[in-house]
DNA sequence: CTGAAAGCGCTAACAC
DNA sequence: GTGTTAGCGCTTTCAG
């Protein structure tokens, strides 16, 4: 039904082989052939099945991005990014979400469908170290995103989570601040996310001689905008004071901004507010709220580009490498002093 | 190199097409038989080739979901639900960005990528009335999301834009407010989102006796978080005075929120607010805002089933299709009454 | 109920 | 430079 290679070769004239050729911008064929075969693919409206070079070549020029849920801001964005780098490179994404839920993020690993695509980034969140040994079962290029909970035979690809913090809280100090409170806590987590960047913190405090303070640090449970309303709700509560506040993503600060503003705080002349991520909405806030831009786009480009070299290099044994976007220190209104 | 049929095949003495009836679990198999290839099938670990499958079936598994912008809320749940309803269905997705551009949008309509899926739900933002042809020349089976701005050949699935802001504008009306400002209008827009909105809008005056004032109707370019505060501004800025709002999304109502309380009024006291959408922020953000579900998870199942009915029918001739999701008013904060 | 054989449309040796 | 041929792994007539 549909046109195939052996209706160009036989209307140009010329082998399926030739047509191949063509298609595929092999180098050596005359001009004069080339251009016959062309004309044939053009009169025909010839388009190549993909589905029958994919079952030839092993590739299928899609690659999957696997991801908790696209309802966070944050994976959103990455997946944007991801997409736009994919796209620049002729790969069609694929996105699952796992619900940051562990059986499903271990099934989607080993289901059948990712024989559908060329290479996976992975995104987990609810795996632990001792998951690592799931990873060696993967035989389909695979590169993480996020935290080094592994130290597994993958290519990595993450930001600078300690010291983006602890710019996050030098850039508070800078400002005068002294008693900088916290949002985003995991009691006792160290290697996640909030273990990281608390231990970022804490640097930048050490590093100006300003002692640690437990009870400016508020905990929570999940990293979304209620979670940071609520710990900032038992900070107020707790009377501590404080001038300045590192909310450990964008999110929660916006949750821990409003109650501030409604207890009558003044952002930034009374507390300096800082989050985490960059997300598009804190250009939009009032104020507009300063931030750590993790190098999202570094991040999605990187890891396309360690993803195609392992896709591109099938048997090669690639050494696992590491690489940490470079972040910023983005800062906007809720950081910057007044001016009088 | 990898397991293939014929060495289940061998390893269970039976003929390849045995083992193929086994895996599409075709009924009249000797339960011995198939017994005896299942467990060769577990031995070697076989698991079958989807691409080779697709190429003989001419089937992918996989669809695809067109979408202006992932870092738009709305889509970002969109393309959640969209996913989740896929999935059900054994489905993969893979989602392409067109950016609102109107060309991007139509090149994805006629790339090659469009091979490797089954169908295709595709939710146009820039394209107007008179591209309607181009679906004619679309053969994979294609589901349109979002405004009936086409009349062509394809199913539709979308939402009851003037319903819905017809019940959310009643809805103010009803908690006793009749200065009721608008934010989101596009002027002389009759047929997308805004131009449908502003009807429901006007109805529900009507219905109420209320005349329509233009100097209540802010317009907007885009409908982000910034353009409803910067609606909200000029609104307060030009003196009109007012007691509800009617967002056209729910981003604008946070940003026209934000300015109102900086300004200094008290929502739902001063302004009881309503947007549209129902995205998870509005459950966050104090108040809590009162919004239109517009049916999202609605949309998203029917968009599937439809599309795999085309799939699953290739050559029937289907009747072109609509289906208008049930909506739903969430009052939430924002415009519940004060208890006194 | 099961086997043999013919492709789906393409790529890649290997000839010529 | 170009043609021939053999599959990629699977489904699907058609026999038996």
């Amino acid at each position: 039904m549909s046109i195939t290679m052996h209706d160009v070769a036989r209307l140009a004239g010329v082998s399926i082989k030739t047509v191949s050729n063509v298609v595929n911008d092999y180098p050596h064929i005359r001009p004069e052939t080339r251009d016959r075969v062309n004309s044939a693919i053009d009169e025909l409206g010839y388009r190549p099945n993909l589905i029958a070079r994919g079952l030839r070549s092993g590739r299928t020029g899609v690659i999957s991005l696997i991801i908790p849920d696209l309802r966070n801001a944050y994976f959103a964005e990455l997946a944007d990014v991801v997409m736009r780098a994919a796209d620049a490179q002729g790969l069609s994404v694929i996105i699952e979400q796992s619900g940051a839920d562990r059986d499903r993020e271990i099934g989607l690993l080993g289901g059948e469908r990712k024989q559908k695509v060329d290479g996976i980034l992975y995104s987990a969140l609810a795996l632990g170290e001792d998951d690592a040994h799931i990873l060696n079962d993967v035989t389909t290029p695979l590169v993480l995103l996020g935290e080094r909970i592994f130290h597994g035979p993958t290519d990595h690809v993450t930001m600078q989570n300690t010291e983006g913090a602890r710019a996050a809280t030098a850039h508070l100090i800078a400002l005068g601040r002294t008693r900088i409170a916290v949002v985003g806590a995991h009691r006792g987590e160290v290697i996640g996310s909030a273990g990281l960047r608390l231990a970022g913190y804490r640097e930048a405090l050490a590093d100006a001689g300003i002692a640690y303070d437990d009870e400016l640090v508020g905990e929570v449970g999940g990293w979304y905008r209620s979670g940071g309303a609520q710990a900032m709700r038992l900070l107020l509560d707790s009377g501590a004071k404080f001038d300045g506040l590192v909310a450990f993503n964008d999110s929660m600060a916006l949750g821990a901004m409003r109650v501030m503003q409604e207890a009558g705080l003044r952002i930034p002349d009374d507390v300096a507010v800082i989050g985490y991520d960059d997300i598009d909405e804190t250009r939009y806030t009032l104020p507009t709220l300063s931030t750590i831009d993790p190098g999202k786009e570094e991040i999605a480009e990187v890891a396309v580009r360690f993803l195609l070299e392992r896709i591109g290099n099938p048997g090669a044994v690639i050494e696992p490498r590491e690489h940490l976007a470079a972040y910023r220190v983005v800062v906007r209104e809720s950081s910057t002093l007044p001016q009088n």
